[in-house]
DNA sequence: GTCTATAATGGGATAGAC
DNA sequence: GTCTATCCCATTATAGAC
């Protein structure tokens, strides 16, 4: 074979392989939704194929199975999460700060990509039963490394000695209910959520844990 | 008729009655694990009614659709929890301990209701397309119930300027998740939660939201 | 890779005897 | 109220032509 015909066949592989991994991901991009919408047994793959602009067919020579495109889905959600929330590393940063971005960038998630975190949610409501042994290898071991962040914190006595686990729970908790419980704060406040409720909601969030953390050896006085 | 066969009568049909009622609250009691542990469309009358101890055609001569049963889960839901959740009416209470109260009641309900918890909590995520008018009509006027007693407080100088609606999110967010993210939770603790882990988070919580409230005009000093 | 056609299953719901 | 039997539909998945 000649060097031309080599160069001739080899490009158009390569766009055909990302044409395909273009594809995927527009597919995945709609299952995201769907499955935050339905749940994994109330999701139809034709539902996802039709938004996702294919027949339920094709979709299906892509992920052989429902099971394989929702792993892929749970795949990603964790990729692009876990890609975002690095964050406690620093050793040289003030620990308000470091809360501060984290809180941002968990709240920013939630905001962004409202699909991802309810999807993820389900599964762990539904105690995780299509998904359990990724999370006890991919977030579990993330989670326990950001828990020793809070008790070296602790230990260096830059904080106050809080429950490291519960703290990070408790943040856990917060940012996340902005993106599964948006529904429900949509009611009360009778309007979808707003950039400014981001906000105003990060700022409480802050201010509940920068004070809670604050609190060794000190105490709230009269100013 | 007389008085006798009247009083030999009624007594039978009353004892059906509440033999029916018992019934369907076992039936309940079954389908809230079901779905919470499945979700709407993943659970099916089959296997609540086998684990309820009857046929699927039996189960639904009581509840004769699916919807049917999910809507009394979620209503026997609602009443569980709104039973427990009116605690911010006193006027005399002072808000830290009003606060822990509420905080504590909340868990308690995450901890005695895990599936309770767990179903709404889907439902919501989901957009609550099958409960959002209930939500509306039953939920949103007690959370801006809550928020009032909240803006009171404020408005009387008795807590800190804070943003009484995300104070409420934030509260709500903490305490649900230790029903909704215990799997996880578990995962991370490698263990399942115990009444200790509650009695932690507590604590963690109650510190929280005692000490952003309590920061008007004040400022944390050292000792 | 995309299509038509179809198999195979599961599950919600109904009919009717007893 | 409980049972047997059955219908009906949606959905996952496969087969095979092009």
């Amino acid at each position: 074979m000649s060097a031309a015909v080599k160069s001739a066949v080899k490009p158009v592989i390569k766009r055909r392989v990302l044409d395909r991994d273009r594809l995927e991901a527009d597919i995945v991009a709609v299952a995201v939704r769907v499955f935050a919408e339905s749940g994994y047994e109330g999701a139809s793959i034709a539902s996802v194929a039709e938004q996702a602009g294919l027949s339920k067919q094709n979709l299906m020579y892509y992920f052989p199975t429902k099971q394989a495109l929702y792993q892929r889905v749970l795949d990603d959600v964790l990729d692009e999460w876990l890609a975002r929330m690095d964050l406690l590393a620093d050793p040289q940063g003030q620990p308000a700060d470091m809360l501060r971005a984290y809180i941002q960038a968990k709240l920013r998630f939630s905001r962004e990509h409202p699909w991802a975190s309810r999807v993820y949610a389900l599964e762990v409501i539904s105690g995780a039963p299509l998904y359990g042994e990724q999370i006890r290898r991919r977030v579990v071991p993330l989670v326990r490394k950001d828990i020793e962040v809070f008790e070296r914190w602790i230990a260096e006595g830059r904080i106050a000695p809080v429950n490291a686990t519960h703290l990070l729970f408790a943040i856990w908790a917060m940012t996340q209910s902005y993106a599964d419980f948006a529904p429900q704060m949509a009611l009360v406040l009778n309007r979808k959520l707003t950039a400014r409720d981001f906000a105003e909601g990060e700022k409480m969030i802050v201010e509940m844990v920068v004070c809670a953390v604050s609190l060794k050896g000190k105490q709230i006085v009269e100013t």
